[in-house]
DNA sequence: GACGGATACTGGTTGGACAAATAGCCTTTC
DNA sequence: GAAAGGCTATTTGTCCAACCAGTATCCGTC
C-alpha cells in the first residue's frame, strides 16, 4: 500500500491536510493532559482558536475521532472521551446482504453455535430472573407478531436479548454486525411458512430450560433450534430458491 | 436559508443527523449501482445535489468513510473506493495516546474465553495431528524470539492458529480484528517481564492437552493462561501504570 | 502528431450565519 | 424553604458563498 513516495509527505512540519494536523494535535492533547475516558474536549471553538483554523475543519476532524470510536460529542455538552474503538472496528466490517455466500452463512451459523451454546457457563453464571422474565416478553410479541419482516426482527431481537446476558459489549457487537445475515436467514424460514408457531415453541422450551437452570436441556434445545434452522436453509439453498 | 426548504423532502425523523443519512444514502448507492473496488464516486457537488444537502455535510459524511477506510479522496481525482479497513482498525488502537479502557480489555479478555475455551467441543471435533505440530513449531519459534514486539506477534499467530482449527471465517475474522487490542494485551505483559518462559510452558501444555485429546486438561489449562494475562492487566492498571 | 499553455473542474479551507438542543440559572408558586 | 417550570446562554448541527491550489483536459501552435 502507499509506498509511493515516503520522503515527500514526511516533513513534520509542512503537513499534507490541515484536519490531519488538528487530529494530531488532539491526541497530542490528550496524551499531554493526560485525558482519560469519560474527560471533555474543549469546545469546537476553542480547538478553532487554539489551533487557528476554521470550526468546519475542526469539526471534519471531530468526524474522525468520532469514526474511530474516540470521542462522543452530543450538543451542549460537547465532546467526551468514550473507547468505542472497538465497535468501530466491527462496524466496519458490517456484513451487507447483497454479498454474502454460502460459505459465510455457513460461517454465521457457526458462530452462532458459538455464541449461543457454547457459551452456556457464561450465561447460566449471569442469568437472573428479571433476563428469563425479558424473554418471555420478546417471545409473547414473536408470536403475536404477524409481518414477517416484524416477526425475523422480534426473533433476532430474542437472540440479542439472550446473548446481552454475556454481558459483552464486543460479543454484542458482533452479534449486530451479523444481524443481516441472520435476519436473511430467519426470513427465509418464516416466508417460507416454517412453522412459526414451532419457532415460537422453541423459544419457550429455551427459556423454561433457562428458568429451571437446566443446562443440558439448554444446550440441547438451542442447538437443535439452530440446527433445525440451519438444515431448513440448506435444502432450500441446494435447490436453488436463493 | 434556501436549503431550509429542501429538507422538507428529505425527513429524517427516524435517524439522528444528516451526516448519517448521507453516509447511509453512498452506501446505499454503493450497494445499488454495484459499485466496487477501484470505482470512482460522484462529485461532492454532485452528491450535494443528489442529497439535497450541503457540501459540508458532504464532507463531513466523506470524512467518516475515509476514516472507514472505504474510500480514497485525492483532488481533481475525487473519490475512489478502496478497503483499507483493516488498516484503519489498526490505526484506531496502534497509536499510543489513548490506552485501552478496562471494559474493553475485559470484553476482548472475555471474548477469548468463548473463543477458545468454550468452543473446546468444536475444536476437538476438528483437531488434527498437523494442527498439532504447527502449534508446536509456532511455539517453538515464540521461545527464541526476542524483540518483544516478534514475541508478542508470534503469541497472536498461536492463538490465531488455534482458532483457526475451527475453520470459521467469521470467527477468524472477528480474531483478526480484535488483533491490535490482543497484542496490545499481550506487549504489556511481555513490557512488564512476566516471565515470557512461563508463557512458552503455559502454551506447551496446553498443545500437549490437544495432542492427547485431553478435553478437561485443555480447558483447565488454557483457561488459566489467559486469566493469568488477565490478573497481571488489572494490577498493573489498578496500580495506576496504565 | 507532439508539445505546451490556458481553462475548467475538483477537493481543501475559510468565515459567517442560523437552527436545534439543552445545562444551568432564575422565577414562580405552593 | 422547596419544588416545578420557564428562560437564557452556550454548544453542536447544518447551511451558504466564497476562494485557493492542484491537475486533468482541451486547444492551439509548431
Amino acid at each position: 500500500m502507499g509506498g509511493q513516495a515516503d520522503s515527500i509527505q514526511t516533513p513534520r512540519g509542512a503537513s499534507v491536510s490541515a484536519v490531519d494536523d488538528i487530529v494530531a494535535a488532539i491526541r497530542a492533547m490528550i496524551a499531554e493532559r493526560g485525558l482519560a475516558v469519560g474527560d471533555s474536549l474543549p469546545t469546537e471553538r476553542e480547538l478553532c482558536e487554539r489551533f487557528g483554523t476554521s470550526r468546519n475543519t475542526v469539526r471534519e476532524a471531530m468526524r474522525i475521532l468520532k469514526a474511530r470510536g474516540m470521542v462522543e460529542v452530543r450538543p451542549k455538552i460537547g465532546a467526551t472521551l468514550i473507547d468505542n474503538r472497538m465497535e468501530s472496528a466491527f462496524q466496519m466490517f458490517s456484513l451487507n446482504v447483497m454479498d454474502v455466500s454460502r460459505e459465510t452463512y455457513d460461517d454465521v451459523q457457526g458462530f452462532r453455535l458459538l455464541l449461543e451454546v457454547s457459551s452456556f457457563e457464561q450465561i447460566f453464571d449471569r442469568l437472573t430472573d428479571a433476563d428469563v422474565e425479558a424473554l418471555r416478553e420478546i417471545n409473547e410479541g414473536f408470536r403475536i407478531s404477524v409481518p414477517v419482516n416484524d416477526a425475523a426482527e422480534r426473533d433476532f431481537r430474542l437472540h440479542t436479548r439472550l446473548i446481552f446476558i454475556l454481558g459483552n459489549k464486543a460479543v454484542l457487537d458482533v452479534y449486530g454486525i451479523m444481524k443481516p445475515v441472520i435476519l436473511k436467514i430467519m426470513l427465509r424460514n418464516k416466508t417460507r411458512r416454517v412453522f412459526e408457531g414451532e419457532n415460537y415453541e422453541d423459544h419457550a422450551r429455551i427459556i423454561d430450560a433457562l428458568d429451571a437452570r437446566d443446562r443440558v436441556a439448554y444446550q440441547y434445545r438451542m442447538r437443535e433450534h439452530l440446527v433445525n434452522g440451519y438444515n431448513r436453509w440448506n435444502k432450500a439453498v441446494d435447490r436453488g430458491e436463493a
